[in-house]
DNA sequence: GATGAATGAGCCTTCATTCAT
DNA sequence: TATGAATGAAGGCTCATTCAT
């Protein structure tokens, strides 16, 4: 493989290096963030973490300068994805209720991942000041990011009328509590859960659109939540 | 003031004594437990717990074994609560979606006290194997109730058909979300809380009793969640 | 019993107290001997002390500075007795041969008893520096005591030639053993043990008085060691 | 140096390492085992053991888990010598006098260095449960040969009749409390105190094979006690 | 005289972090 | 780059002892 490699270009070689010690750095952070997520940050040992890598705790400070800064990039990398996709759901548009939808499912599925976990299971005040501020401030944007598609629809009448906050802690509440009881391989599939909780904490929210629909939408709320038994 | 006491009977002052232990031992608990939630079980130590109560850390001694027998009496003191209540709300009987509403109320309120809050966001495993499971059945139990009101107002027909473990889920994750956002004094008052959580998360599983009601029983959903802004 | 006493004299009740006071006093004194024996001077504490007398441990306090002064105080008892049977073997007299066994049967006699078996099972180092010191003065006397009686039987001819140090060391050894390995009510009694081990240990260094009186002296290592087998 | 040893094999570095490692515990080993002698374990602080070693507290853990296995290897190292001269012993062969002469000399000697005074000195009741266990069986070992020995000798008649477990208590009392008095470098070196042990316990035991002999055999015992002081 | 409560001192142990090799 | 070894900081816990009642 790095002999194929050299033979592409002349600066592979380090580039390979570097790829490889990416590699062995993410290898490191969701080793990490397994632990973390298994037994709790302060009971999760750098030692530990090293051993189920096969190497030695001392190699860790290669990737990275403390432990509380694995426990920040944990934090970054489950941000990130909630970040970019609250960006294309922006980014696409759509009424308030189709992207609250999008974003129902996008974070239903964050939450069925190591990084997501993190966010809402691990403890921010572990970070260093200037860490902790950053992720408060991302997580607010996140909270803020259903408030605003909550507060559109109710603008654009695709939500009823509500308590924009109340609500987004509600449906955000719902969500991260994902992050505590999913199990891979347990009776629901990140898929159905996304596809689930989209319907299940958006029925109460939707508008009727028409006096006439109002006799099928009306329903819906029973449609979307009976799905699954149908 | 011992006069008075002295005639009331000889043994008062027994009385006496054990009732100023018994305050002193929640003092401890409740100090316990608001530096637990302030900064996290492990950062909070005993030290400055007992500072915090003017005394000294083997003061403490007196009361509790150990550090983790103070968090597992916040536990217990947490899930006595939650367990009255569902006692209470099972006692007084009541379709499913009542006693799901009551739950929910219950379980909102308990959520913006110390002892509740506990339940929610310290880690319990922390806590030795036998407390550890202690805890675990009874987390259960309690989503158990959430799960056998949703159950038994889908068969009284209080309820929408719906997946009642997921439903159980969303609504509980709501609820115990409730621990990591309310602060006394805030934008939301307890009750206010517990009322506004009831609809919200009921509205979209109230089913529609007959066609002709149906009419003012839907958009319930949305006067519910209108009622703040009104 | 307090009004039958009160009878006797008016200064009784003043004995009276003083008396149940020593005897109380002797009370902590036995039980603190026999935890410390049975667990170790460090591991057994005050508490367990008091408990097992069925008070509470500021109580011991009534009639102990510390904890040292109870070991000291067991140290003083243990030692009287050993001083007292020595003054009593010296004033009785005899030759070296006889002194020495008397002194081996009361030795082993204390060995027996909660008191001797402080003496060589409990740490003195536990004690003050002046206490220290006495104990250890004192314990050097009763090494002395079996020094000067081999001494006195190897000029005296009871005893043969021999090196009265390191014969006391050898004798004073085997009796201290018996402080760790007795148990009341195991297959020896404390008096066969006394009895068995003044023969055991002053067999060989016996001397034969005549030629003639050899052919019975001389067996009289095998019968004495033989005696339990008859 | 490093050259030198490069030459000598690749894996010398390692054996370097290993070597050096145990040469440190070992040193630990003896400087705790030391420790526990003069001031006893509990008061034996592992910061002094440290501090006697020029290094830190903490670092003591790089070789043993905790204060206990210190005193754990220490039983272990000094039973393991009792437990060698004894097969060593038994492999020999001889009558019982011998083998008994033999195991007084060894255990005398082991009574004069530091792990062998930890297991007469030191409180095994210290030692965890299965610890404990282990060293009392192979205490009992210890004093089981010691009666082994004297009861081949009775049955293969060097060893007048005696009680074989009396016997062997005030043996091994004999020579446990060697570990109690004996200095380095005081009146006694330790080889004198095995053979006039060795002489001294067994005096008394030897049978008298022929009458005719006797006249020589009889005196052997002043004669072994003399021999010192001639 | 006795007790409940409190304290001060001290020790074992853990662990993130650093350093020499 | 990786490792074994070492460290500093800190926390939980125990226990003899004191004090107010």
């Amino acid at each position: 493989m790095s002999a194929k490699r050299a033979q592409v270009s002349p600066w592979a070689p380090f580039e390979d290096r570097r790829r490889a010690r990416d590699e062995k750095k993410h290898a490191v952070l969701r080793m990490a963030a397994q632990l973390f997520l298994d037994v709790g940050y302060h009971r999760a040992t750098l030692n530990e973490v090293a051993t189920r890598l096969n190497i030695t705790k001392p190699a860790l400070y290669n990737y990275f300068r403390s432990k509380e800064e694995i426990l920040d990039e944990c934090y970054r990398l489950g941000q990130q994805m909630a970040e970019d996709a609250i960006a294309e759901i922006d980014e696409a548009g759509g009424d308030g209720l189709t992207r609250l939808r999008k974003l129902i499912r996008a974070y239903a599925l964050l939450m069925t991942i190591d990084f997501g976990m993190c966010l809402v299971r691990l403890d921010d005040r572990e970070l260093s000041e200037d860490a902790h501020r950053r992720v408060r401030a991302e997580k607010r944007q996140d909270d803020r990011a259903f408030r605003r598609y909550i507060e559109a629809g109710v603008a654009d009448g695709s939500i009823v009328d509500c308590d924009p906050k109340l609500a987004a802690f509600a449906i955000a509440g719902s969500l991260n509590w994902i992050g505590h009881w999913y199990r891979e391989g347990g009776t629901y599939s990140a898929e159905e859960i996304a596809n689930q909780f989209a319907d299940l904490l958006t029925t109460g929210l939707q508008a009727r659109r028409t006096r006439g629909r109002n006799h099928k939408a009306a329903p819906r709320a029973g449609v979307a939540l009976r799905s699954k038994r149908r």
